[in-house]
DNA sequence: CTATATATATCAGCGACCGGCATATGTTGT
DNA sequence: ACAACATATGCCGGTCGCTGATATATATAG
């Protein structure tokens, strides 16, 4: 019920799910991929954030699993979650335009088109 | 000295600076002109946020003025802030990037190019 | 003379994130 | 044999930005 904007680790976490089920580690290690080594999760945030995004209904446990002997939790992006994520993404696009579009204006702005004294 | 990601509401308060100084109540309504009324920036977050915000150096007091006996203080984007908003529009635009081209995949895979089965 | 718009400011509380710690198994290096 | 590291999950205290409420003050509209 919770209207807030998604804070980034989160909307890293939907993004990383978009794209097929994973399990958490392997979450750390999408996100890391995603952000371009930007963005390195710590499980604190992870942990806490999977079971309230599952609270939530973003998304859900697929399934676990227990590969070469370690456990593991599969969790996959819910249909809500998918609104979510699809609304968020839309929302944030508007403003980093909007962004992009006053920085650039600054940007000429700055450079003076005839003759840039001082 | 704080890298963490910018949240919503910082992130619109630089991008309404980006343009040209405003006083405080100004960026209220910038805000909700660039979000399409989609975020009311309450009093708490503005004034807190904008005495944070030039403690970080991102946006400085450009001017304190009376206008129809109302006291306004300007506030103009620093260079710091010009910059640590290239740069999160920058990684946002990614992200979003990322994130649209996974929703848009997993849309394609639901509809199955050939004949959709249950 | 009340309500609304303009304008700034403070504060308690909340919730997400951070960093550290704990636990356990498998692999690689020395 | 032992250390170091990668894989994997989980908890918890602290921090910090945001929320919502409250306060103050002037100008304008009804």
């Amino acid at each position: 019920m919770n209207e807030r904007p998604l804070q980034e680790p989160t909307l890293l976490l939907l993004t990383a799910l978009a794209d097929e089920p994973r399990h958490g580690y392997g979450l750390i290690q999408e996100i890391d991929a995603i952000s371009q080594g930007r963005v390195r999760m710590r499980t604190g945030t992870l942990y806490g954030a999977l079971d309230r995004l599952v609270q939530q209904g973003l998304i859900r446990v697929e399934r676990e699993e227990v590969v070469d002997g370690r456990a593991r939790k599969v969790y996959a992006l819910a249909e809500a979650g998918q609104d979510v994520l699809a609304a968020e993404t839309e929302r944030l696009r508007a403003v980093v335009a909007e962004a992009e579009r006053r920085l650039a204006a600054r940007r000429a702005h700055a450079i003076r088109p005839k003759g840039a004294l001082a």
